[in-house]
RNA sequence: CGGGCUGUAGUAUACCGGUAGUACAUACGAUUCGGGUUCGUAUAGACCGGGUUCGAUUCCCGGCAGCCCGACCA
């Protein structure tokens, strides 16, 4: 295959779709009833492994790289710093917080020589011994950090797809403060990364910052919840401002804790991301302090701010799909285009492959990314595997069009589907870009 | 972890205490070619272990796995 442009992601994310390894599938395996998972095993974007473990193949793996990108963008746009921790942890830092035993979530294994560790399930505990080798004095402060990394949590029942795993790609970042007035500046900060995270993702509209339990030593903390069906948290939408409280805690808090209207409705919901003010809960088992101006030691404040990336990939799915089709947002579509030869018979075949894949060769050169149906399949299979795949553009290439010289053009966000130009065409793509 | 249900070709399903059938997928041939065309041929299967029985995929017990409900879930 010749390399003529890589794609967004830095890699040739362009696609024949007769070189896909996966392939669509008519039927659901039996034992996912979920309708993320459903579709998205159908479409060839994961694979089951055992119960809340997932592979990420080709197609879903674009999905994710995009999700994360733009999550590391807004983050990186507030100062955070990308690190990657690892996920076997051994057993001393979790007896230093009292997690070893406590945290039931918590994998542990044995090595050969019967050596205890973890399998992280969240990254405090190697976080924190990590800065304190940096953090001495209040100059080194404020700062935060974050990554990428797969997370492993013995939930008792796996459930729901890909939204409740027992390995999980998340993003965690946390933030070291000299004080809590200072935690509560980034805090807010973030609150507006998150907004713009999931707005960007395409869920913004049914994603609600949602005041939940804060345990023992804080009021709050904040989830942010996007409302579906196939949600396992029940929250209560503000009808006045859109902010929710999280069942759990309604009992406590009836009026709306960000405007006080009594007005709400309950919706279910899925958690696709947190934020929490951990204050000083981690700094003290470490002993992570900083001088002050005066030669005082402090206790460094933080928070911390997770997100799970396959949680807003299957929210994504669950929001948008129907029973045969999914449909991704323009920023997360594992391709931006999908081009549809069809063939036909007879002498036209090699016409409209040409006029294809001289449409393919041009897009790839301006990089936009195409999956490219060339596969010798009939025109419903064609449809019928592009419906499931739910890349939000399609665009078929057939005999009738060919012999006008023109293409016929799908939106599946708006439903509208012109017949245009190749000029037009090439026009929507590389300049007017959605 | 408690309760319920289920394990049969790659996938979805059927029947049966006595040679396991169908559809889709796959391979080959023909046919068709803008919404999963039609036909033929071929390939391919009983989760594992034990018990009952002349004989178990079927019945019983145990294990393992999966799904659902609940509990759990920074």
């Amino acid at each position: 295959m010749l390399i003529v442009s890589y794609g967004v992601l830095g890699y040739d994310d362009r696609m024949l779709q007769s070189q896909l390894f996966t392939k669509p599938r008519k039927e659901a395996p039996k034992d996912e009833v979920a309708k993320n998972a459903a579709l998205l095993v159908r479409a060839g974007f994961i694979d089951k492994l055992q119960a809340g473990v997932y592979s990420y193949l080709p197609l879903g793996l674009l999905v994710i790289k995009k999700i994360e990108q733009i999550i590391r963008e807004e983050i990186n746009a507030v100062g955070g710093q990308e690190l990657l921790m690892p996920a076997l942890h051994p057993k001393e830092v979790w007896q230093t917080t009292g997690r070893w035993d406590s945290l039931d979530v918590l994998y542990k294994i044995k090595d050969a020589s019967d050596r205890e560790f973890a399998l992280g399930p969240t990254h405090e505990e190697i976080v924190v011994p990590l800065v304190k080798q940096f953090v001495s004095s209040y100059k080194d402060l404020p700062f935060s950090v974050y990554q990428f990394q797969n997370k492993f949590r013995m939930e008792l029942r796996a459930k729901s797809g890909i939204l409740r795993g027992r390995e999980f790609l998340m993003k965690d970042l946390y933030s070291f403060h000299r004080d809590e007035e200072d935690l509560k500046q980034f805090y807010e900060k973030m609150k507006g990364v998150y907004v713009r995270i999931f707005e960007r993702c395409g869920i913004g509209a049914e994603t609600h910052l949602t005041f939940a339990s804060g345990g023992s030593f804080s009021q709050y903390s904040h989830e942010y919840q996007t409302v579906t069906p196939a949600g396992e948290d029940i929250i209560y939408v503000c009808g006045d401002c859109g902010v929710a409280i999280n069942d759990e805690i309604i009992a406590k808090q009836s009026a709306c804790p960000a405007c006080g209207s009594t007005k709400r409705k309950s919706e279910r919901s899925i958690e696709v991301g947190n934020i929490f003010e951990l204050k000083t809960k981690f700094s003290d088992p470490f002993g992570l302090t900083y001088k002050d101006e005066k030669g005082d030691d402090k206790p460094v404040v933080m928070g911390c701010y997770g997100i799970g990336l396959g949680r807003v990939m299957g929210a994504v799915v669950e929001v948008f799909g129907t029973e045969n089709a999914m449909r991704w947002p323009d920023s997360l579509s594992p391709h931006r285009l999908h081009l549809l030869e069809l063939t036909g018979k007879g002498s036209a075949v090699d016409s409209v492959r040409k006029v294809a894949g001289d449409i393919y060769q041009k897009l790839t050169k301006a990089g936009v990314s195409v999956l490219y149906d060339d596969r010798n399949a009939r025109a419903g299979e064609k449809f019928a595997d592009a419906d499931l795949i739910g890349i939000p553009h399609r665009v078929v290439v057939s005999e009738k069009l060919v012999a006008d010289n023109k293409l016929e053009y799908l939106n599946r966000v708006t439903g509208e589907k012109k017949i245009i130009s190749e000029i037009e065409f090439f026009r929507l793509f590389t300049n007017d870009m959605v």
